[in-house]
DNA sequence: GTCTATATTCGGATAGAC
DNA sequence: GTCTATCCGAATATAGAC
């Protein structure tokens, strides 16, 4: 089993990311994917349920993704300050490298097409992102408050930069802005 | 002219919101309006040349009623922090009371559904936000930064706790976050 | 101005050959 | 496993009576 081609499979996923991405999920077809893709109807539903199927494929594919990202940065760094910036950091790179991704991932309203999925806030990377401030919290290196507050308002800003960059707001590349904004992030919840 | 009763028209904008922002525009048929608000299908394209102009006026309302808001403030306070500061509120507040009409301008991806509008960000409201902040940045009110940045970083925090309010994962009412939010977003770009 | 009935288009999904 | 041709339901929009 599964040694077919997974090639296909794949190049059907890409083209997919690629024009939810730009048109978003509802003015994409299944037609539109076949015909960029340059496969056949037959291949997709061969690989795929359905579209929603291909949606879903995508999106746990690549929360999956920013999960493994984080989790490298927790084992690398210890202090709630190392951490968080290394996350912010690494999200700002994985913008630039992957915008399509990016886009999908924070960007869209998946509880429209997927109504099984979880809201985006209490996916796993999130989540882990609230326990460094939480951890952190503990340990005095942030000042005390309501730690869904803190957690905000630490990641709102450079997700919000995240957001208009992927706009086109921004002319600069996001790490370029990192050594502005993160001292500006970081003050609004250091002791 | 417009003499014609505009309770019918209104009936159905409230309607359609109501399920815009609850299932999404996609989500949602000219015919869910119709029974929801229990009129005619005739009577919907009688005032509405179609669905998509349904979902245009109500933006425009919206980012009007928005833009006014925001006006008011503007009147009322003048250093950057109390402008800043009243326009959060004012958001926070309006979160509270009208939380359809706010996800719906805030959280839905317009450009999906209404080609023609410029991006959320380029809209008057949000283009007073960063002249507030640019007027303060002259004034030596705030600290001297990229305008689009501090922008982002000031309200990007209260702008997610908006959105985490919206989505169901913040208990307690945004105006009674106030006062730990505020002082933290205005430290990340005070002097 | 408001209604019902209907036309038309479109897109997701399937059937069945190769 | 991959292909083409086709089906079927849904949703937007229109026609035309009252």
């Amino acid at each position: 089993m599964r040694t077919e081609s997974t090639e296909m499979r794949d190049r059907i996923l890409k083209t997919a990311l690629h024009l939810f991405s730009t048109r978003g999920y509802f003015n994409t077809s299944v037609h539109d994917i076949r015909r960029e893709a340059d496969v056949s109807i037959g291949a997709i539903y061969h690989y795929f349920k359905g579209k929603e199927t291909i949606a879903d494929a995508l999106y746990r594919d690549l929360l999956g993704w920013l999960e493994g990202e984080i989790r490298e940065v927790l084992k690398r760094h210890d202090t709630a300050h190392d951490r968080c910036l290394a996350a912010v950091a690494h999200l700002f790179a994985m913008t630039e490298a992957q915008p399509e991704a990016m886009s999908f991932v924070l960007g869209a309203r998946h509880r429209e097409f997927l109504p099984d999925q979880p809201p985006i806030c209490s996916s796993r990377p999130f989540e882990m992102m609230k326990e460094m401030v939480s951890e952190g919290m503990r340990k005095g290196e942030l000042r005390t408050m309501d730690e869904t507050v803190a957690t905000a308002v630490l990641f709102g800003g450079p997700l919000r930069l995240i957001q208009l960059r992927l706009d086109g707001v921004i002319e600069r590349s996001l790490p370029e802005e990192l050594e502005t904004a993160w001292p500006c992030a970081w003050r609004s919840v250091s002791p």
